[in-house]
DNA sequence: AACGGAGTAACACCCTTGCG
DNA sequence: CGCAAGGGTGTTACTCCGTT
């Protein structure tokens, strides 16, 4: 079975299952036997993140392995503007299913009004935490809030504009744009792109008396938000602890091949290990540069 | 052909400045 | 007050080339 094979069995098994959670008829339904309106919210909301946590996945793999395939129950892929998105006849109509459905779920799902609003995104996570008027003691204290409201979200943040004492913006790591520069040989350009999507996200907290207030937050994105696993690969979220670092340049002094150092990393921490072979590979060559 | 390593362009981040 | 632009600095990841 090649790749592209073996992709297009998983899209195919992924529409099966689409298939008998929208026919009350199937026998083989694990819904037994509600139509879709008798699904609770929650319901709802967990086979929304399913599907769309599913074709965000599949949307990905098709993407690296190049498949167009227009055979099959068929994902055909079609280019829209930079983007490239799956589309099945199943997902289609599920989603069409749920046009009538009560205000209250909509939001958890894509529907078509979603889709044209894709550049005007916001999380539909409890942001509470983050609302204006909100005090913290200390500007690292809101970072770590705004920190796990973007985490649950599926974003990273970073420092935007501030003013020392006066007020202090933090921002999804997508905003802004690149700053272009000029190369002077064009077969020097390097096929690199950039995170930033001129994304509108951020808290603005300014300082009143000793604490720092939220006067200002945005929560939409002009973007697709993330994973909890892509949000794990992301550069911030990767880092080689000071213990590791001293062993790998320790092993790699005599004489190990950093292939072989990541190896025994990833067998001893396994999901602990964030960073990846390129990662300690930059590392051991900065610790030789300085040296 | 695959891998390992070196060099460095381009990036992210954070800050300051200045404008409306 | 909010925002954009630009500079400084450390980091990331792309490309090339030698070695296996």
């Amino acid at each position: 079975m090649t790749s592209a094979q073996a992709l297009t069995s998983i899209i195919d098994n992924v529409n099966n299952l689409i298939s008998i959670l929208r026919d009350p008829n199937d026998n083989t339904t694990l819904r037994t036997g509600k139509t879709y309106l008798d699904l609770s919210k929650p319901e709802y909301e967990k086979m929304s993140r399913h599907l769309s946590e599913a074709s965000r996945a599949l949307n990905k793999i098709a993407y690296d392995y190049k498949v167009i395939s227009p055979g099959l129950l068929t994902p055909s892929i079609l280019k829209l503007e930079d983007d490239i998105k799956i589309s099945t006849p199943q997902t289609t109509t599920f989603m069409s299913s749920f046009q009538d459905i009560k205000e209250e779920v909509k939001p958890f799902m894509k529907t078509k009004e979603h889709k044209e609003h894709k550049h005007h995104i916001e999380p539909n996570v409890d942001n509470e935490c983050i609302n204006i008027g909100n005090t913290f003691k200390t500007l690292e204290e809101a970072a770590d809030v705004f920190e796990e409201y973007a985490r649950k979200c599926g974003f990273n943040i970073c420092k935007g504009n501030s003013k020392r004492d006066v007020y202090q913006e933090f921002a999804c790591s997508a905003r802004g744009k690149v700053r272009m520069r000029k190369i002077p040989d064009q077969s020097k350009q390097r096929n690199r792109k950039s995170i930033k999507k001129m994304c509108k996200c951020h808290v603005i907290l300014r300082k009143k008396d000793d604490d720092w207030v939220i006067t200002t937050r945005k929560l939409h994105h002009t973007h697709e938000l993330l994973s909890i696993d892509e949000i794990k690969k992301t550069a911030k979220n990767r880092f080689i602890p000071d213990e590791f670092k001293l062993k790998a340049i320790e092993l790699h002094s005599k004489g190990e091949a950093p292939a072989k150092i990541q190896y025994e990393f990833e067998s001893e921490l396994g999901e602990r290990c964030t960073w990846s072979m390129k990662d300690l590979y930059n590392m051991l060559y900065r610790y030789k540069s300085d040296a």
